[in-house]
RNA sequence: GUCCCCAUCGUCUAGUGGCCUAGGACGCUGGCCUCUCACGCCGGUAACACGGGUUCGACUCCCGUUGGGGACGCCA
């Protein structure tokens, strides 16, 4: 038999890092083994579910690259084939017409629990078979009273829960519609499922589906628990934490092969290997390697995680991204031919694309100024303006712009003025970039080109120029050039 | 409270009775490289929760304690 398994996301909100982590190993199980991966919306609670979520859902899974080999299906549209197997429950005397309200059940559970027992439905209306005139009711599975429920989980070991601990539950509400463990067993034995991997907070459901499907005489599937992803406090996952959607980790730059890395190497291991490509991964993985402890998951491994892939992907991989992302931080991407010429510069520079589009983002800017206060203060000293008036004229009779010439420029500079490289390197770094960290300067030049990197020298000896008083600079300004317009004007 | 699950460095993990004075990775940190920032390379920091067994020998097996998590809905 072909192993089939499904994801079973509910749409009440977005697909967060934990149930991306369960699509995921559900997807690659069945990557490594040959088998269909199902994709079921389970939406049976009309109230809470909602298309845009499903909508949501969807594209997380599609960024990820976890697209469903079948679905997705969707449990609303499935509604009359569970109430027919309640209603055959039923007539075979595997559940019965419960008329009890909320109001009952609530006092009933509050007693058990001040009475220190496990709250449970008492079973007093299990012989009722016909509806009390209109009285609303709902269809509760006559749970065995005697005995346990023991399967072979392939992650968790053997569990057996006895069959006291279990409720009566409730298969059909009194609106008419099914619930979620009805709708669960149904879908799995018709859609074929033979290996049921979810997170182990549903251990507690799988003893009341087996029931089902035993009442039913359908053959019970596999089932494999996870542990659960939790959040720095220790505690599962959730809103709290700020669990966000998995699309708001492409927002912040992350690669969806890093993403998925990182997910599986949660409670996963392969000898000493961190780095893998989902291609590796689909060759590797197997549920029954993973670990039975909770995760707790590490931004910090991540973003190294993230900056390997980056460094290791090609850069039509990355081009879309960069672009993507620099045009949020407000500049006209270039054309994507130019912008992989300069790619490489960046990509052992940058954990995140964010980060990326921001460190090159000086490249597509008009102005660089203000420089950064400290790197400017540090390093454009008056002693700065011959120097840097003096690259400036030798740049400017370049005659090949290459990182040869441009090095052969400098190094006239230093010689000249007999500094080392540092102090030359820095001043021109701070007023070609604005920062004090770039790529090595003669690249940074180079792919700054001709006309951006003199503009730029000019208005740096602008800057270094010392504040003259008044009635000097307006001397000088007869006849004089840009920069000291504007110094000017800023006095 | 009841039931279920878990327990190796801060975090992710290797470890399946002797190879462990416990290995790797992230982080942090010292250094090298160096025009800056990264990358890369070399080094350091740091753990078998506790108590009983079993055994010639326990991180590894058993029991208990403690701690953590999960589940106890006409939610999924």
């Amino acid at each position: 038999m072909t192993l089939r398994t499904r994801f079973a996301p509910s749409p009440t909100g977005f697909l967060h890092i934990g149930g991306a982590r369960t699509a995921l190993f559900c997807w690659l199980h069945t990557r490594r083994h040959g088998g269909i991966f199902v994709l079921r919306i389970e939406d049976t609670d009309q109230e809470r579910s909602s298309q845009e979520a499903v909508d949501v859902i969807l594209e997380g899974l599609h960024w990820l690259g976890l697209d469903p080999d079948e679905g997705p299906y969707y449990q609303s549209k499935h509604t009359e084939m569970y109430l027919a197997t309640a209603h055959q429950m039923v007539e075979e005397g595997h559940a019965y017409l419960c008329t009890c309200s909320k109001e009952t059940l609530d006092a009933l559970r509050e007693r058990q629990r001040e009475s220190g027992e496990k709250p449970r439905y008492d079973g007093r209306c299990r012989n009722r078979t016909e509806p009390v005139g209109d009285k609303p009711y709902v269809i509760r599975f006559k749970t065995p009273s005697e005995g346990e429920v023991v399967w072979g989980d392939k992650i968790q070991g053997v569990i057996r829960i006895s069959n006291s601990e279990l409720d009566d539950l409730i298969l059909v509400r009194s609106d008419g519609s099914p619930t979620y463990n009805l709708a669960v067993a149904v879908d799995d034995h018709f859609m074929g499922i033979t290996l049921v991997l979810r997170g182990e907070d549903h251990i507690s459901n799988t003893p009341r589906q087996i029931h089902l499907f035993r009442a039913m005489g359908w053959e019970v599937p596999e089932y494999a628990h996870m542990p659960l992803l939790h959040g720095s406090d220790g505690a599962k996952l959730s809103k709290r934490h700020g669990a966000v959607s998995v699309l708001q980790y492409r927002e912040e730059g992350f690669l969806p092969s890093a993403l998925n890395n990182y997910l599986a190497r949660l409670g996963w291991s392969h000898g000493e290997q961190e780095i893998f490509t989902v291609q590796e991964l689909k060759q590797l993985f197997d549920v029954k390697d993973l670990g039975r402890s909770a995760a707790i998951f590490d931004r910090a491994k991540l973003l190294w995680i993230n900056g390997h892939h980056i460094r290791s992907s090609s850069p039509e991989q990355l081009l879309p991204e960069l672009a993507r992302h620099l045009g949020m931080s407000g500049v006209t991407p270039p054309p994507l031919e130019q912008l992989a010429a300069i790619l490489p510069e960046f990509q052992s520079r940058a954990a995140t694309m964010v980060e990326m589009a921001q460190k090159c983002r000086f490249l597509f800017v008009e102005s660089v100024q203000p420089y950064e206060e400290k790197s400017a203060r540090k390093h454009l000293g008056a002693g700065m303006l011959e120097p840097l008036t003096e690259l400036h004229s030798i740049l400017s009779g370049l005659e090949v712009w290459s990182i040869a010439s441009l090095e052969e420029a400098f190094n006239q500079v230093l010689h000249r003025f007999g500094i080392p490289m540092g102090h030359l390197a820095q001043p021109v770094r701070v007023v070609l970039t604005g920062s004090g960290a770039s790529p090595g300067i003669f690249e940074t030049m180079f792919m700054l080109g001709r006309d951006k990197t003199l503009h730029r020298l000019q208005v740096g000896v602008a800057y270094v120029t010392p504040p003259p008083n008044k009635k000097h600079l307006k001397k000088r300004v007869e006849g004089s050039g840009e920069a000291v317009h504007r110094l000017l004007r800023k006095l």
